[in-house]
DNA sequence: AAGATAGGCAACCGCCACAGT
DNA sequence: GACTGTGGCGGTTGCCTATCT
């Protein structure tokens, strides 16, 4: 079977992206929710592929995400998840309210993973500062050496025991049952807009423009179009809710809706 | 001060699972 | 059952910035 390229290519923008890009995404979502991610983008007047979209959203613009600052407890966490769960990064996040997989994993290989590495190292020599001296007449034990790199390479990253299809399973469901991390964004995430300070904070001024107060209005029908959204949202997006020459006006900031 | 290098992280890519037709 | 569309995931890439020489 051939598979579909989650969208045409042709002209679509990549890399970065700008906080007006960002912008319309949000705007978009919170007012319309995210019921079709690969459609969305157009609706949003969006140059960017679906995935692309969903990925911003999930991971940066979403409401109520933690950036940075790890704490002691959710290092604790994380590496004791990954102990249990390997690579299995939305389930880890899905623990960690606020943190994102695609975070997560970044954490984990910038920090981490080196530091967990330093430390079996570190705690492998004084065992073996300690016992070698008993040990090093057998060749077994001399083994030991070599178990370092592959008590890592074991704890990093196919330790895990093949995961269950039920551990599959279930890890979606925690994944919603923590809240944090619902793929689902039109029962999550557009619940939460409510709380916008929170994405207020991640792009400093941009997001504390006037725009959050009088456009975060969360309709209770935000979560999915009731009719064809092709016919329903495609109209007003090109003058009622987006701008098409972009919604910063150079007079007045940014524009309200 | 300028270039080289390393590290961090946002974003992309390809694959898979699942639901709908 | 086969096919298609979509969402989601993990691995990887490549840009940007900080640090080093």
């Amino acid at each position: 079977m051939v598979r579909t390229p989650c969208c045409d290519k042709s002209g679509l923008k990549k890399g970065t992206w700008t906080p007006e890009e960002d912008h319309k995404l949000v705007a978009y979502i919170t007012r319309y929710g995210c019921w079709n991610w690969r459609r969305l983008p157009k609706y949003a007047g969006l140059m960017r592929c679906g995935k692309s979209c969903r990925l911003r959203w999930m991971n940066y613009l979403r409401p109520n995400i933690k950036r940075g600052n790890y704490s002691k407890e959710e290092e604790d966490t994380i590496i004791k998840l990954h102990a249990s769960l390997g690579n299995r990064w939305s389930a880890i996040a899905a623990q960690l309210p606020g943190r994102t997989d695609n975070e997560i994993k970044n954490y984990w290989h910038t920090n981490l993973k080196k530091r967990l590495i330093k430390q079996k190292t570190a705690s492998h020599e004084a065992n073996f500062i300690s016992n070698g001296l008993s040990q090093r007449e057998t060749s077994q034990n001399r083994s030991v050496v070599h178990p370092i790199a592959s008590q890592i390479l074991e704890s990093y990253p196919f330790s895990p025991q093949p995961s269950s299809s039920t551990e599959t399973s279930s890890s979606t469901t925690d994944s919603s049952a923590a809240g944090g991390n619902s793929s689902n964004c039109a029962s999550y995430d557009c619940s939460s807009l409510a709380s916008m300070e929170t994405v207020a904070e991640l792009s400093g001024n941009f997001w504390t423009e006037p725009f959050f107060a009088d456009n975060y209005y969360i309709p209770n029908d935000s979560m999915a179009p009731m009719v064809d959204p092709e016919i329903l949202f495609h109209p007003p997006l090109s003058g009622e809710l987006l701008y098409s020459d972009g919604f910063y006006n150079g007079h007045e900031g940014l524009r309200y809706w």
